[in-house]
DNA sequence: ACTATACGACCGAGCGCTCACTCATAGACA
DNA sequence: TGTCTATGAGTGAGCGCTCGGTCGTATAGT
């Protein structure tokens, strides 16, 4: 099932072979995303791009058909990282006490590796296609549901209060955003907490034993 | 203390009179915030804004050295709203009971209404220069610094636990996130809760009502 | 009251340049 | 020889910003 997200997508090649093209696109995205998120999307030329993945400007336009492709597939990519992140984290813990608060660290340390990388999804999305937005925005949401499964999991176990179904997903979401939360806010909140404290207390948070 | 962002800024102007600089801005800003959060502040040509202001191109440079200058003016402009929007709502409920779960939903209110703005600050910090994006961000945890202020009233009069500082400050920021997360996930959590719903169920999540 | 001078806001054609993308050609391999 | 891939100089559309100049008004001089 490595089902790979680059190769197999719906951006358009003009090169036959396939493994060729996940090849050189894999390439074009490693060399592309360190760019994004120095110099930002918009200010990282293709010529730039080009050169980091050592590959000529019209060699590159045979794997891709415009800059923003490249974008896509960055977007692809990363949430692929994430997703594969948060699975095996997933699984590493599936049959331990206390999953949801193994899968809250987990997936927060998550974030904090790929803390640029995320950070830079929060920017670009807007920028693509309409037609990809909604399909990089659902990716996002597939996440969530992995935080719910696990949710579910607990709540099966009996050692939480059953919820319906809106609620759970709603605290999946949750954890989902205070995990990105610590990207975008990084720079203050790592003046103030320790990426150990931080999910500590918000583990705390989530399981609602801050208040009363 | 109606201290105007705009004209008082540390964005350079040819133009002499204050209240005329005060104005142009305005208009300016007003005529840029749109067509950002439709297109984007890089796809927004100067010619667009000039003529949505209705001033020549040659009248803005005027008064302003950039296109980034408009965007800097823009931030001010709309965290100056959200943090009106909240001190009103604050002071509109600061004797009842139930102060807290008062400013969390005016606050969510305000970001319901600055939907569209909060989520065009989230995509364009980054594209600041390097100088302004700490004082956009400095700005923005003002907000959440308000919020503190109300969890501290509650504090003292006992309605809450005495948490430290260090927690006091993070249920801030959550609260603050919490509200910004239904900007940048609208599109899906419209689809699943109305406003007032997401407010009730949030304000629970956060008062640690939902588990356990 | 009239003119001369100065000032400062306003204007928009156009400059200089950047950058996404193309295409004519070359190379590799069967 | 024919097919597929690689190349990078070249192209032109489009951009941010400038600058020489106009015009309305305020002030000074007579």
């Amino acid at each position: 099932m490595k089902k790979n997200p680059i190769g197999t997508s719906d951006v358009p090649t003009q090169v036959k072979n396939p493994e060729l093209v996940e090849q050189r696109r894999q390439q074009i995205v490693e060399a592309a995303v360190p760019l994004f998120i120095e110099n930002g999307f918009h200010k990282t030329t293709t010529r730039q791009i080009a050169r980091a993945a050592k590959v000529s400007v019209g060699s590159m336009y045979e794997y891709v058909a415009s800059k923003e492709d490249i974008l896509y597939l960055a977007c692809l990519s990363i949430h692929d990282q994430v997703e594969q992140g948060v699975t095996q984290a997933i699984s590493r813990t599936d049959n331990s006490r206390d999953i949801l608060k193994e899968v809250i660290r987990e997936f927060f340390m998550v974030c904090h590796r790929m803390s640029d990388q995320i950070l830079l999804m929060y920017q670009v999305t807007k920028s693509l296609p309409q037609q990809w937005q909604k399909k990089v925005l659902t990716n996002d949401i597939r996440i969530s549901d992995l935080l719910l499964d696990a949710l579910k999991k607990v709540m099966a176990a009996g050692d939480l209060p059953q919820l319906d179904e809106a609620t759970g997903n709603l605290i999946a979401q949750n954890i989902t955003v205070l995990g990105h939360m610590w990207t975008f806010r990084r720079w203050h909140l790592a003046s103030m907490y320790s990426i150990e404290q931080y999910i500590q207390l918000q583990t705390d948070f989530i399981m609602g034993l801050l208040v009363k």
